[in-house]
RNA sequence: CGGGGUGUGGCGCAGCUGGCAGCGCGCGGCGUUUGGGACGCUGAGGUCGGAGGUUCGAAUCCUCUCACCCCGACCA
């Protein structure tokens, strides 16, 4: 390609509300340019990796056993309604009408439609296991997108649907897809975690999702030093502590002035945080208050409280909500409440005589204990996981690190298949529904977290293997010097012989001005000749990481790239510890 | 949805106590330059986000509205 006609241009000045640094390089080296908020067009150079990430994601899925294959992306309602999703997922799903007055939907995943094909297509268990797959665009009406690419409304996925006649199927395809997305990431360059993770809107048993640790992630993961453990902190335990055995001591009230948080409390009495009970009042979507009670030392972890209450959502209630309960806010404790759920967590069940509120201003009880003095219409698991905490495990001092979430594997089981009627006939005649799973990579998502984990002050340091082009070649010299055109001319006529992909850049800008270029392009291998380097018969190779040039004769320039090339590309194979 | 912020030429910004719409970069032409974002001359390019209002006069003041960004809530 040459750049004196290449669409779109590199800024030398990005927009200045951008704030991570794959949406900044990325405006900046001309690959992409927003229409609305989270709507992007991807121009030729960054529609060149997208691309590339997708050939591997095609490649991968294909070697273990995937068919590509392509869904609508306007979908009839009624198939979201036969799921039950229409009513459950809220307005991130776009619903229109056509013409003809139909209920319609933008497609925001595909389970649906795959299990309809699937009850077409599928009757016997002769026909199962199957693996299908689709790239294409998906429509999520985020409250909130950010980032550029990262987070975006419209956006491009992978996403694969695996049918088989039972769990073990299952089981095999899960695993498969496990080390087909290794593959991916890793020759895409990604440093990534396996985390376990919620199940979300998708339903199904179990899920995992493949995190690249980023300072600008959005999640956070958990992971034991020890490599023992690794999870999403939205499902993340630690070990806890045995129950202590120290007997139940008569409850007593005690003044606290001002002592409306725990932190205010425990300095107050001098007790540790552990020997505190903290209440945290939410309103669920059904109705009902939640009372969730807590050690004071630990948090909630929402998602938990969700699982363990059933309910689907969780606001924070208001003083009005809490003291309607006969609960006091800053002074809170389940004793003596009425019309609440109670969800005590494990700690608070495990640590006797803790100090809870006392329901009035200013006081606090002492010695309170679960089954005696209140009881809990749920006990769980509802605290959050966070450095620091031992690793449920080996207990080891968990680390906590921000992730991007590139990737993520489901177990659906036959929530689908059941609801819609996708069965096929066993051996015996019966009819069982299929087992699902289902699988899915943001491409354009991927693209940009590379770029957040490969990048410097300059620009773009693309891995070979996703890079828009290998070489960045340069002619430097003013007008009137032939020398240098005719010999980049030829260099470009060679390079493209030898199936490298070349971005030539035959402008007539200073030298400045294209070295600044090809590296905020990033391109793995930057090919120069000017007057000086041709008076030697050589050209310049200076790899985008490398911080000194080495010089070659013309006629070895082909095989030098070739083979720096090749070592660029050796590490990003696929293979684990090849990096 | 709550909180905060920004809308002025392709990009970055100034102008905002009302009085000719500006600067830098980029873009066209001419010339000089030519290895890390050159210089001179000369041009083109703007419904000042939109609507309504106040005023002799509005980018500037008022009202409404739209869009975008950031934090939070939310979220394969």
């Amino acid at each position: 390609m040459r750049m004196s006609h290449l669409f779109g241009r590199t800024l030398r000045e990005a927009p200045g509300d951008v704030e991570l640094p794959s949406h900044r390089l990325m405006l900046r080296a001309g690959m992409m340019r927003p229409l609305g908020a989270g709507i992007y067009s991807l121009l030729p150079l960054g529609f060149r990796v997208v691309t590339k990430v997708e050939q591997i994601i095609r490649e991968e899925l294909n070697a273990i056993g995937g068919q590509e294959l392509l869904m609508p992306v306007v979908h009839p309602a009624d198939l979201w309604k036969e799921s039950g999703r229409y009513d459950n997922v809220g307005p991130e799903m776009t619903r229109f009408k056509d013409r003809g007055d139909r209920d319609m939907v933008l497609a925001m995943t595909h389970e649906e439609i795959v299990t309809d094909l699937a009850r077409q297509e599928i009757n016997s268990y002769r026909q199962l296991p199957q693996l299908v797959y689709h790239i294409q665009t998906k429509w999520r009406d985020e409250p909130r997108s950010r980032g550029g690419l990262i987070r975006v409304r419209e956006f491009t996925m992978k996403d694969s649907y695996s049918l088989d006649r039972d769990e073990a199927g299952l089981d095999v395809q899960y695993r498969n897809h496990w080390g087909a997305y290794e593959r991916i990431f890793r020759r895409c360059g990604l440093r990534f975690v396996v985390v376990g993770a919620d199940t979300g809107m998708m339903g199904g048993s179990a899920s995992h999702e493949f995190m690249a640790l980023s300072e600008y992630g959005e999640d956070i993961v958990l992971l034991c030093p020890n490599g023992d453990y690794a999870d999403n902190r939205e499902v993340a335990t630690f070990r806890r502590e045995p129950a202590s055995t120290e007997p139940p001591r008569p409850m007593e009230e005690v003044e606290t002035p001002d002592t409306t948080t725990i932190r205010a409390l425990a300095d107050y009495l001098d007790i540790p945080l552990a020997k505190t009970g903290k209440a945290v009042f939410f309103k669920g979507d059904s109705g009902r208050f939640i009372f969730a009670v807590i050690r004071g030392d630990l948090e909630i972890n929402e998602t938990k409280l969700r699982k363990a209450t059933g309910e689907l959502g969780l606001t924070p209630a208001t003083a009005e909500e809490i003291r309607a309960i006969g609960a006091e806010p800053g002074y809170g404790s389940p004793v003596g409440v009425r019309d609440a759920t109670i969800v005590v967590d494990e700690s608070v069940r495990d640590t006797p005589n803790l100090v809870a509120g006392a329901n009035r201003v200013g006081w606090h009880l002492m010695n309170v204990n679960l089954g005696r003095d209140y009881q809990a219409d749920v006990v769980a698991d509802i605290a959050a996981a966070d450095a620091g905490l031992p690793c449920p495990v080996c207990g080891a001092p968990l680390d906590a690190e921000r992730a991007i979430e590139v990737g993520n594997i489901f177990k659906l089981g036959t929530r689908y298949s059941a609801m819609l009627g996708a069965t096929y006939l066993d051996a015996e005649g019966q009819s069982h529904p299929i087992v699902m799973g289902s699988y899915g990579i943001g491409s354009g998502r991927v693209t940009a977290t590379v770029v957040e984990q490969h990048h410097d002050d300059k620009g773009i340091i693309w891995p070979v293997t996703i890079a828009p082009y290998h070489v960045s070649l340069l002619s430097l010299g003013g007008a009137d010097e032939s020398g240098p055109v005719e010999a980049a001319d030829k260099l470009y006529d060679a390079l493209l012989s030898a199936d490298v992909e070349v971005l030539y850049d035959d402008r007539t800008d200073r030298a400045g001005v294209k070295f600044n270029d090809a590296d905020l392009i990033g391109c793995p291998i930057r090919v120069s000749v000017s007057a000086r380097t041709l008076a030697r018969g050589e050209a310049e190779l200076k790899p985008r990481v490398a911080s000194e040039s080495t010089f070659v004769p013309l006629d070895e320039v082909v095989p030098t790239v070739q083979q720096m090339l090749a070592a660029l590309a050796a590490p990003l194979s696929g293979e684990p510890g090849a990096e």
